[in-house]
DNA sequence: TATAAGTCCACTAACTTGGTGGGCTAATAT
DNA sequence: ATATTAGCCCACCAAGTTAGTGGACTTATA
């Protein structure tokens, strides 16, 4: 299951993909229209900037806001980067592999169906973008 | 991420799958040629026996084995009963469903999306079985 | 220089995970 | 009957994660 941080990364990042190209957006603005924590999104906001998805302006008229276009950033990206792997196993995960102890990669099945799942789930979330996610 | 006990809990299944129809398994068996803590196991083997997938006897010659042939046992339903739900969000799932608060599923995108995610995923787990793990 | 807004650090309560220990109960063998 | 075997059950624990909160600091703008 998603985290509530990561559901509150996709709603903040949904927001923002809306109001794309309309200059910094305030976080007690994200944080109210989509009823989120303020200081918890604070953290998660920080976060996504300082993985390059976001940027952000201080002082007056300043904000968060997205740096590339909506398009452009993938779902799996943000899933990796808040949430963690998207594998269901350690030993079948790309981004966050860990070989698998006392278990023979090579004949096990549980390992191989993993791969399956994986690679379904990927087939989806590494082809969606924020775009997708606006309706 | 599937939990240890989850991946204990295949390799137990697994384990037992083989053994089909050979008499009851010791559960201090199973412990040592899996690798698992035993008291661990323990637990993990009567929750799957409460869940009516395996079965017990008591004393000498006792032990635990499968109520039902491997391919009769599907992996959905392992995961479900050891590790939880299978979709990545409360709102899309189906044994475990929540209502998303704030948040109105008829025009969520990323609510349509992890229903697909969800569905790729039941596609492989829902008919699959331990037959399938046995290799 | 005041104000607005993001940044950073540290702390917390509640829950989950991955166990362990010890005694109880039921089945079997003698 | 009784000893032994093996599962059943309860309660507890340490460490880590999740979902936050509070407060001081920095930087940009008016």
């Amino acid at each position: 299951m998603l985290s509530k941080k990561s559901q509150y990364a996709f709603k903040a990042l949904t927001y923002l993909s809306e109001k794309f190209n309309e200059g910094p957006v305030l976080i007690s603005e994200i944080a109210k229209k989509k009823k989120i924590p303020l200081k918890f999104l604070e953290n998660i906001l920080l976060e996504l900037k300082k993985a390059g998805i976001l940027d952000s302006k201080k002082g007056k008229g300043g904000g968060y806001f997205l740096r590339q276009s909506p398009e452009k950033i993938k779902v799996a990206t943000v899933i990796r980067l808040i949430n963690g792997p998207i594998a269901m196993l350690p030993c079948v995960s790309l981004y966050f592999y860990e070989r698998c102890k006392n278990c023979n990669e090579k004949y096990c099945g549980l390992h191989d169906m993993m791969i399956e799942v994986r690679d379904a789930t990927l087939n989806i979330v590494e082809h969606r973008t924020l775009r997708d996610l606006m309706i």
